[in-house]
DNA sequence: GTGAAAGCGCTAACAA
DNA sequence: TTGTTAGCGCTTTCAC
C-alpha cells in the first residue's frame, strides 16, 4: 500500500527525487538519497513493477517457452537461463504449452503478447505461420534454444553432427547393424531436433556404405518409457538383432538399456549403447554419450537477449554449442559371433 | 504499439466500450463486442498488462519460489501448478533461490516483492524472520507445497508417516539392520522434509524395539549423486552392514542401487532398497516406493489460491496430500545367513 | 540537486 | 448500451 508517494510526504521531497534516489541515479545528493532508503525501508516500501513497466515500457522480464516442463534438457536449460536472470535482476515467466494435449494456440495469443516480457527465449520449438506473425507483432527479442527453425535464430549444438557423431562411435567400433531411437516427440513439439539427429545418423551410415534399415529407426518419443517401449519392440523383431544402438537422448538411451538388461542381454556384451545429452545419471549407469551443456546454452542465449535490451550488439545467428563424445562403458565391439557372421 | 485508443478511434467508440468489449464484458452490444474483436486483430493490438494492472491492481500471474529447479519433485509441482494456471489464464512467475550458491535475500527483496504477483506457492523452503517478514508485507495469499514451516500454511503428505511407512515396509519383511540415506540438502534449504522423513524413520524403528543407530543415517543431499555416494561409504564401513535402506528420495535410491551393484552386490537379495516420491524411473528400475503426486498437490495449491483471489472461500490448513507403498522388487527379506545371525 | 507536471495504457465509477 | 472523467504508481522531460 505504500508508495513513493508517501515516501515524498514522509521526506519532504517530491516524487520524482525519491524515484531518483531509490534507483540509485546520479545527481541525487548522497544524504538524499540515504534518507530515502531509510524512510523506503521503514514505511515497508514495495515498487510495483506494473507502474514502472508501464512509465518506462519495459518489465524487466523475461519469458520462456517450453514444449513441457518436465524434460532433463529443458530443465537445465532453464537452470541457465535463470541464473543469468537473476543477477541481472529480470524475472522470469515460464510457458509452457503443456505438451500435446495443451492448447497451443491459446498460449500464444493469450500470454506471451500481453507484453509482459521485454524477450523470449523458446526452447526446441517450431513455429507454424501464425506462431510466427503473433512474435513478430510482439516485437521482442527472440532467440530459439535447442533446435533450428526457419526464420528465427537459434543457439544450441549441431545436432546432425552429434547424431553423426554417435554413430560413426559405434561404426569406429566395428559395429555395421545400428538401430536408432528417435522421436517425433508429440504432437508437433520439437520436430527439428530429432529429425536432424537422425539425418546425422543416416549419414553417417551412407558414408561407411550403409543403408539404413527403416524397420530400425523406431520412436521413442524422448523419454525413458518410450526409449524403454522401443527398445522391446527392437528386441522382439526375431531373428535379426542390430549389435547397436543409437539412441537420440539419454533418457531413451536409459530406457533402451533398461529393457535390453531385462531381457536377460547385456550391455555392451550383446549390444552397445550410446545416447546424446551427457545426464547426470549417464556416469552411473555407465552410459557413452554425446554430451552438451544445455545450462550454457540457457545461459548464453540470455546474455545475448539481455545485451540487446541493453541497445549493445546484435547477432543474427551463433556458432553451434559445443558437444563432446564421453566413452563410458555401454559401447564396446560387437560380439565375435556377430562379427563373423557380418565379415 | 497499437492501444485500445487506435481501436476506439477506428471503430468510432469510446475506449471504455472498447476495453469492456475486448473483456468480453455483458453489457455490450454483440455487434459492437465483435466490431470491437474485429478491429484489434486488424491493427494486431496487444493488451499490456502492466497498464491493466496498474489500473486494477492485480497482475493475473502466480509466483512459485523453488530451492532450485532441477529435481523431481519441484519440475512435477511446476508442471502442475502450469496446467491450473493455463487454464485460468494466468502467468507463471518463476523465482529460484538457485541452489546454495545463488543470494537468497536478494531473491526476496528484489523480486518477488515486485507486486508482480497475486499469490505464490513456495516449495520445500522454511522461511527464516526477516522472510517471513518480507513475505507478510507483500500481502499476497502463499501457500506451501512440500514442506511444513512454521506460521505457513502448507500441503503435501505427512513426511512422517512417510518415513515411517517405508520403515515399517522393511520391519515387516524382517530386516532389523536398516540404514537411512536422507539429506540436509544444501545450505538451509528445504530442511523441513528430511528432518520429518528421519524422525518417521526413528519412530518406526523404536516402536519395533530397535534403536537407530547413528552411523547408519548419512547424508545422500536429495541427489543421485549424493545417494550414490552415501551407500558406498555405507559398504565401506568393513563388517557390519546393513541389510535395507530406506532412501528419502527415489532420487539417492536409484543412486544407491547403483553403488550397490557397482561393489558387486544384488538387489534385494543383498540389500533391500525403499526409496519415496514414485519417480517415473522407479518402475524401471522395479525400486519399491512410497509414492506421491507432486503434480497434484501443485494443482491442489494453485486451485486454493485462485479461488482465494475469486474471493472464494479461504483455508488455513488441509488435509495431507496421500502417498501410497509401491512394492517392486527392490526389496525383499533379508538374507538367510543374516537372518539367522539376528534371530 | 530538486520540483512540477504530463503522461504510460488501461479500468472503473458515474452519468447519460 | 455507451461516454466522460478520474485515476492506478511510477518515470521523465523541463524548469528552477
Amino acid at each position: 500500500m505504500t508508495g513513493i508517494q508517501e515516501i515524498a510526504r514522509e521526506t519532504g521531497l517530491s516524487t520524482a527525487t525519491v524515484s531518483r534516489a531509490l534507483r540509485g541515479l546520479p545527481n541525487v545528493k548522497a544524504e538524499t538519497t540515504s534518507a530515502v532508503r531509510r524512510a523506503a525501508d521503514r514505511l515497508g516500501y514495495i515498487p510495483s513493477s506494473a507502474a514502472s513497466g508501464l512509465a518506462t515500457g519495459r518489465s524487466r522480464a523475461l519469458g520462456v517457452l517450453v514444449p513441457v516442463i518436465n524434460r532433463w534438457f529443458y530443465v537445465n536449460v532453464l537452470e541457465g537461463i535463470d541464473a543469468e536472470l537473476r543477477q541481472a535482476g529480470y524475472d522470469l515467466i515460464l510457458y509452457s504449452l503443456g505438451g500435446p494435449a495443451g492448447d497451443r494456440e491459446r498460449v500464444f495469443h493469450r500470454s506471451i503478447l500481453r507484453r509482459r516480457i521485454d524477450a523470449l527465449v523458446v526452447l526446441c520449438l517450431v513455429f507454424n505461420p501464425d506462431e510466427s506473425e503473433q512474435l513478430q507483432l510482439a516485437e521482442f527479442p527472440t532467440i530459439v534454444v535447442g533446435g533450428p527453425g526457419p526464420g528465427v535464430r537459434h543457439m544450441g549444438i549441431d545436432d546432425r553432427a552429434a547424431g553423426a557423431a554417435a554413430t560413426n562411435h559405434l561404426l569406429g567400433l566395428g559395429h555395421t547393424e545400428i538401430a536408432h531411437i528417435g522421436g517425433e516427440d508429440e504432437l508437433g513439439l520439437n520436430i527439428a531436433v530429432p529429425l536432424e539427429r537422425h539425418n546425422g545418423y543416416v549419414e553417417a551410415l551412407n558414408a561407411a556404405g550403409i543403408s539404413a534399415r527403416e524397420e530400425w529407426t523406431v520412436n521413442g518419443a524422448f523419454s525413458f518409457e518410450g526409449g524403454q517401449r522401443a527398445m522391446r519392440g527392437l528386441l522382439e523383431t526375431a531373428g535379426h538383432r542390430p549389435t547397436a544402438v543409437f539412441a537420440a537422448s539419454d533418457e531413451m538411451a536409459f530406457g533402451a538399456i533398461t529393457a535390453i538388461v531385462e531381457a536377460g542381454l547385456r550391455v555392451p556384451n550383446d549390444l552397445s549403447v550410446i545416447g546424446i545429452d551427457g545426464h547426470q545419471y549417464g556416469a552411473a549407469m555407465r552410459l557413452t554419450t554425446v554430451s552438451q551443456n544445455p545450462y550454457q546454452q540457457g545461459a548464453d542465449a540470455t546474455r545475448v537477449l539481455l545485451a540487446e535490451l541493453d541497445g549493445r550488439e546484435h547477432a543474427d545467428s551463433f556458432p553451434s554449442a559445443p558437444f563432446e563424445l564421453i566413452v563410458r562403458s555401454s559401447t564396446a565391439p560387437p560380439p565375435a559371433s556377430k562379427r563373423d557372421a557380418t565379415w
